[in-house]
DNA sequence: ATTAAGATGCAAACGATTTGCATTTAAAAT
DNA sequence: ATTTTAAATGCAAATCGTTTGCATCTTAAT
């Protein structure tokens, strides 16, 4: 089903969720001349451990001794959205959630998330391309993107 | 951030964008005895006169001599939003905008924005009900819905 | 006119996020 | 190994959108 880490990903809905190596992360944080910091390093194996969109607050909290200040994860999450290393997922709630984006990969996909409980599901598949197109055609737009979530009662909660 | 004003792209058919009538408007507040005070009125009015996502902010500089308390526009938007008379849409920049929702119409869409100017423009058709109860059968979960937005650039800042 | 539920204004409180600044540190240069 | 310096951190204060407590009004029913 997904294959590891390529340099082109042409189809949609292919999310590569196997776990990255710690090496590969700081490496491409290496790469853009950026340090690796405790704190970075910090983010980085809990988000690798977590596949699921993460608040801030919930990787400080996920810091044992709490050895980061909060602002710096803030400020680690601005740099790693930049360098396209994380995606940053917005499920109206006003607070900010992010997940590790594979190499390649440019982590565009969806979610279901339960409104009672906060459950998330990854939704596989993303269908609305063909109706982006046409959209962006009809009335003349470049490069459009869309943002798109479900909302819904999860089985435990109904 | 984007503080530009919301501008209007001439189009053919919208939604049901039909321009109601004020007295039906202050008529649905009458029946969930919902008092018909000035600062309401003049929301309606401008919700009226602007058939675009607005923020509170908008409405607020919208008033002539700010008449009315910007709490006051938060607490009414809420009571519209409980009543259905609006909807809430998410633009994913931290600030609500607001729509009036025709009679009978639960104000479904979804826009096409503009990440230079902030233009929007409605997007007409959603895509198909089907694909979401897929995902909710696929899942288990209950009423579902979603919430779906288009991010682009439009032809003038091209 | 009386009255009571409902609304408003104002300021303070809030939660998420950002920022200024002094201090520290990773990693390059010597 | 030591120096150097750009980058990163901690901390507190500041922002921004939004909410809320409370005293005071006002709509609309009596």
């Amino acid at each position: 089903m997904k294959n590891a880490v390529t340099k082109t990903k042409p189809r949609a809905h292919s999310h590569s969720h196997q776990r990255q190596e710690m090496s590969a992360l700081t490496g491409r944080l290496r790469q853009q001349a950026r340090k690796i910091t405790g704190p970075r390093a910090a983010i980085l194996e809990i988000l690798r451990q977590h596949p699921h969109p993460l608040t801030n607050k919930e990787i400080f909290a996920a810091m044992s001794g709490g050895q980061c200040n909060l602002a710096t994860i803030y400020r680690a999450m601005h740099l790693l959205e930049e360098m396209g290393m994380v995606k940053r997922f917005d499920f109206g709630d006003g607070t900010a959630r992010f997940e590790l984006v594979g190499e390649g990969d440019d982590g565009h996909h969806h979610h279901l998330v339960c409104t009672r409980c906060a459950e998330v599901v990854e939704i596989e598949e993303c269908f609305s391309s063909a109706i982006e197109s046409r959209i962006a055609a009809a009335n003349g737009f470049k490069s459009v993107t869309h943002k798109l979530e479900f909302f819904g009662i999860c089985p435990e909660c109904q």
